[in-house]
DNA sequence: TGTACATCAGTGAACGCGCGTTCACTGATGTAC
DNA sequence: TGTACATCAGTGAACGCGCGTTCACTGATGTAC
């Protein structure tokens, strides 16, 4: 390692480290377990150099939340070459949100709105969400009628309150499954039932 | 009022007002704001008296959160005797969630699985949660087949995940009309599509 | 009707916690000459 | 190639905050006799 025996005052990548440590703090405990201090903790850096890398907490958040967009934007993209394009990125939805469910919390958090100033966070999001709108485009007329909008409110609705409902412990993880199932089954971008 | 001119030293009905400045703090700022501290402070009286009532700070949110689970049963009854009663409830569903967030956030939160043990709370979030099986049960098969499972799963998904995705911010408001329009055009309590 | 006393429902002070953020600072780096 | 110096990236101490919870206590209530 090139970087290990150097001094240790400046730490060189700061950034990236913080970024982690949130995100490890992000897995273990939610959004509510973030801190900035605890972040600063674990890379072994006071507090204050935090402000040196972030305006303030929530620019780190919105970083990771960032990072996360983006991650969640390519696990939607690989979903959607399945046999079934549209079932294929609603279970791809579903399973980000069960399998990284801190960082799934930190995405639809009112952080969002918060820091809809932030270019990157934005641009991340958007890019994710633009593929959900194109996947309803490509599949309207979806059961509930021809209407774009409506098939991608409705299709989006469907995976994100399974998600949650989940995640909430509301629902057992074996109703994700099932959900998959159904979904499968008779996909709302199959277009009208063949009665 | 034969209650004002009585010693201050005894509430009299401390719970119940401890309860509705619960809710006062859950309307004004969410989840996040509720605190033994600040509900004691606002009816006037010590953090310790709390702990006549309440074993400890989840015991108070979720007193809370099962009257929200009732008043939220209420709703969902009286929405289904709509002329469409699945639409009627799930408008209903979507209605409560944007009226009273705080409210809604707390009854969805990881609270409900903690206080699972809590029989106030189990025994209101059962009844609600009952009534979307209910009208499952009686609409199946929906547009996915004629999986009662299935089609519960699906409806309240959709009504969920819709309702948090406006909440969070990630849609806005109007989306839930467009949103309850669409379950009117076709509900999935409707039956295959006639193509 | 009056009184003793158990019980109930409060008080007030304190503990320990961790947080986000600001301040004045210093050590390390790298660039211009 | 060496040196002066601006800039950058850290430090350490402190502020003020509010929280949940526990402790030993006291004032008010209501019941038995």
């Amino acid at each position: 390692m090139s970087t290990s025996n150097r001094s240790a005052y400046h730490h060189r990548a700061l950034r990236p480290a913080l970024i982690a440590a949130a995100r490890a703090l992000l897995d273990e405990g939610g959004p509510e377990a973030v801190g900035l201090r605890e972040a600063a903790r674990r890379v072994g850096v006071s507090p204050t150099a935090t402000y040196r890398h972030f305006r303030d907490k929530d620019a780190l958040l919105a970083a990771v939340a960032a990072e996360g967009f983006r991650e969640f934007g390519a696990a939607l993209a690989a979903g959607q070459s399945a046999a079934d394009p549209f079932a294929g990125m609603g279970a791809a939805y579903i399973d980000f949100a069960l399998a990284k469910p801190g960082m799934f919390q930190l995405m639809f958090s009112p952080l969002l709105a918060a820091q809809a100033a932030d270019p990157d966070l934005s641009a991340a999001a958007d890019a994710a969400f633009a593929l959900l709108r194109k996947r309803a485009e490509a599949s309207a007329p979806g059961p509930f009628g021809g209407d774009i909008e409506a098939t991608t409110l409705i299709a989006w609705s469907m995976v994100h309150g399974l998600s949650r409902l989940v995640l909430d412990g509301v629902l057992p993880r074996e109703a994700a499954e099932g959900f998959k199932r159904a979904m499968l089954a008779r996909p709302p971008g199959a277009g009208p039932a063949t009665a």
